[in-house]
DNA sequence: TATTGTTATACTCTATAACTATA
DNA sequence: TATAGTTATAGAGTATAACAATA
């Protein structure tokens, strides 16, 4: 079949691409209890030395806050996360990993990886990278949501 | 706030690069009564001459044969396709635009390339065809899924 | 007034299983 | 027995709106 002028579409092969890879990383967390959404607040708590707002997790995720609450009820419910008072602003509850969140963590950053390599393997390390810096930079220029 | 080692993972930059050059893209589609899955369809069904089966376009698509059923359902009850039989084997349905299908298909390109554009303005045009290509290959090697 | 988090709701997307008609 | 299409269902992801507490 002639895939005709789809085939050569970024928008169409980035979103083709992110399935592919958004799939194999969620089989790669499966036997950790996460997946790819839980799985990134999660880093970012325990990469946060004191904890990390919603407000900034909803922006770095590029998520709606109010599905922010949910995703950290669950993390929080398995034990991952937990929510604490910020000391400079009562609105705020900043999400910090627990010690057993921090173990999890640990534990599944190979099953994620795993599952990019296995969908990324047609490129060298270095196409890779290249690939990684480009959509690093679109990331990093996207026009702020509403 | 420091993004910490999520920046970085290729996994996380695909996906949110998707997100938003698919709402961007559905975006520039609206004003046409398409959102991107459906102007997918119209494209591979304009682009093949007599029509494209619907496990083909589930193929090249990445989807279930299930939910090519429905959008088919829907390009069809908008006028834009239509479900011919296939000569050679009678299980088979060819999906073919329409008249006012390849209209609708020329008008809307504009407006998806112009959402495209608009989230990947930080890249040049060279960068942006090798982003084009490197996606291209993930693409073309993919597992094939179950 | 504006912001943080929350609840609620609806719609879209994704994943599976089972069924039919043809091959 | 295998394949193309279909129906049905449930779960995950996305998009909005409105609200309470606090700034």
């Amino acid at each position: 079949m002639d895939p005709g002028a789809l085939a050569g579409d970024v928008g169409f092969l980035l979103s083709r691409t992110s399935g592919l890879v958004v799939r194999a990383v969620n089989a790669g967390l499966a036997g950790h209890g996460l997946r790819v959404r839980q799985y990134s607040v999660l880093v970012l708590a325990a990469d946060s030395g004191d904890g990390v707002s919603q407000r900034d997790l909803a922006i770095t995720l590029g998520l709606d806050p109010s599905q922010i609450v949910l995703l950290v009820d669950e993390l929080q419910a398995a034990g991952l996360v937990e929510r604490r008072p910020a000391p400079a602003d009562r609105r705020t509850r900043l999400v910090a990993a627990t010690a057993r969140g921090r173990r999890v963590r640990r534990a599944a950053v190979e099953g994620a990886h795993e599952g990019v390599r296995r969908q990324l393997g047609a490129l060298s390390d270095e196409e890779q990278e290249t690939l990684r810096a480009l959509l690093e930079r679109v990331v990093a220029t996207a026009e702020p949501e509403p």
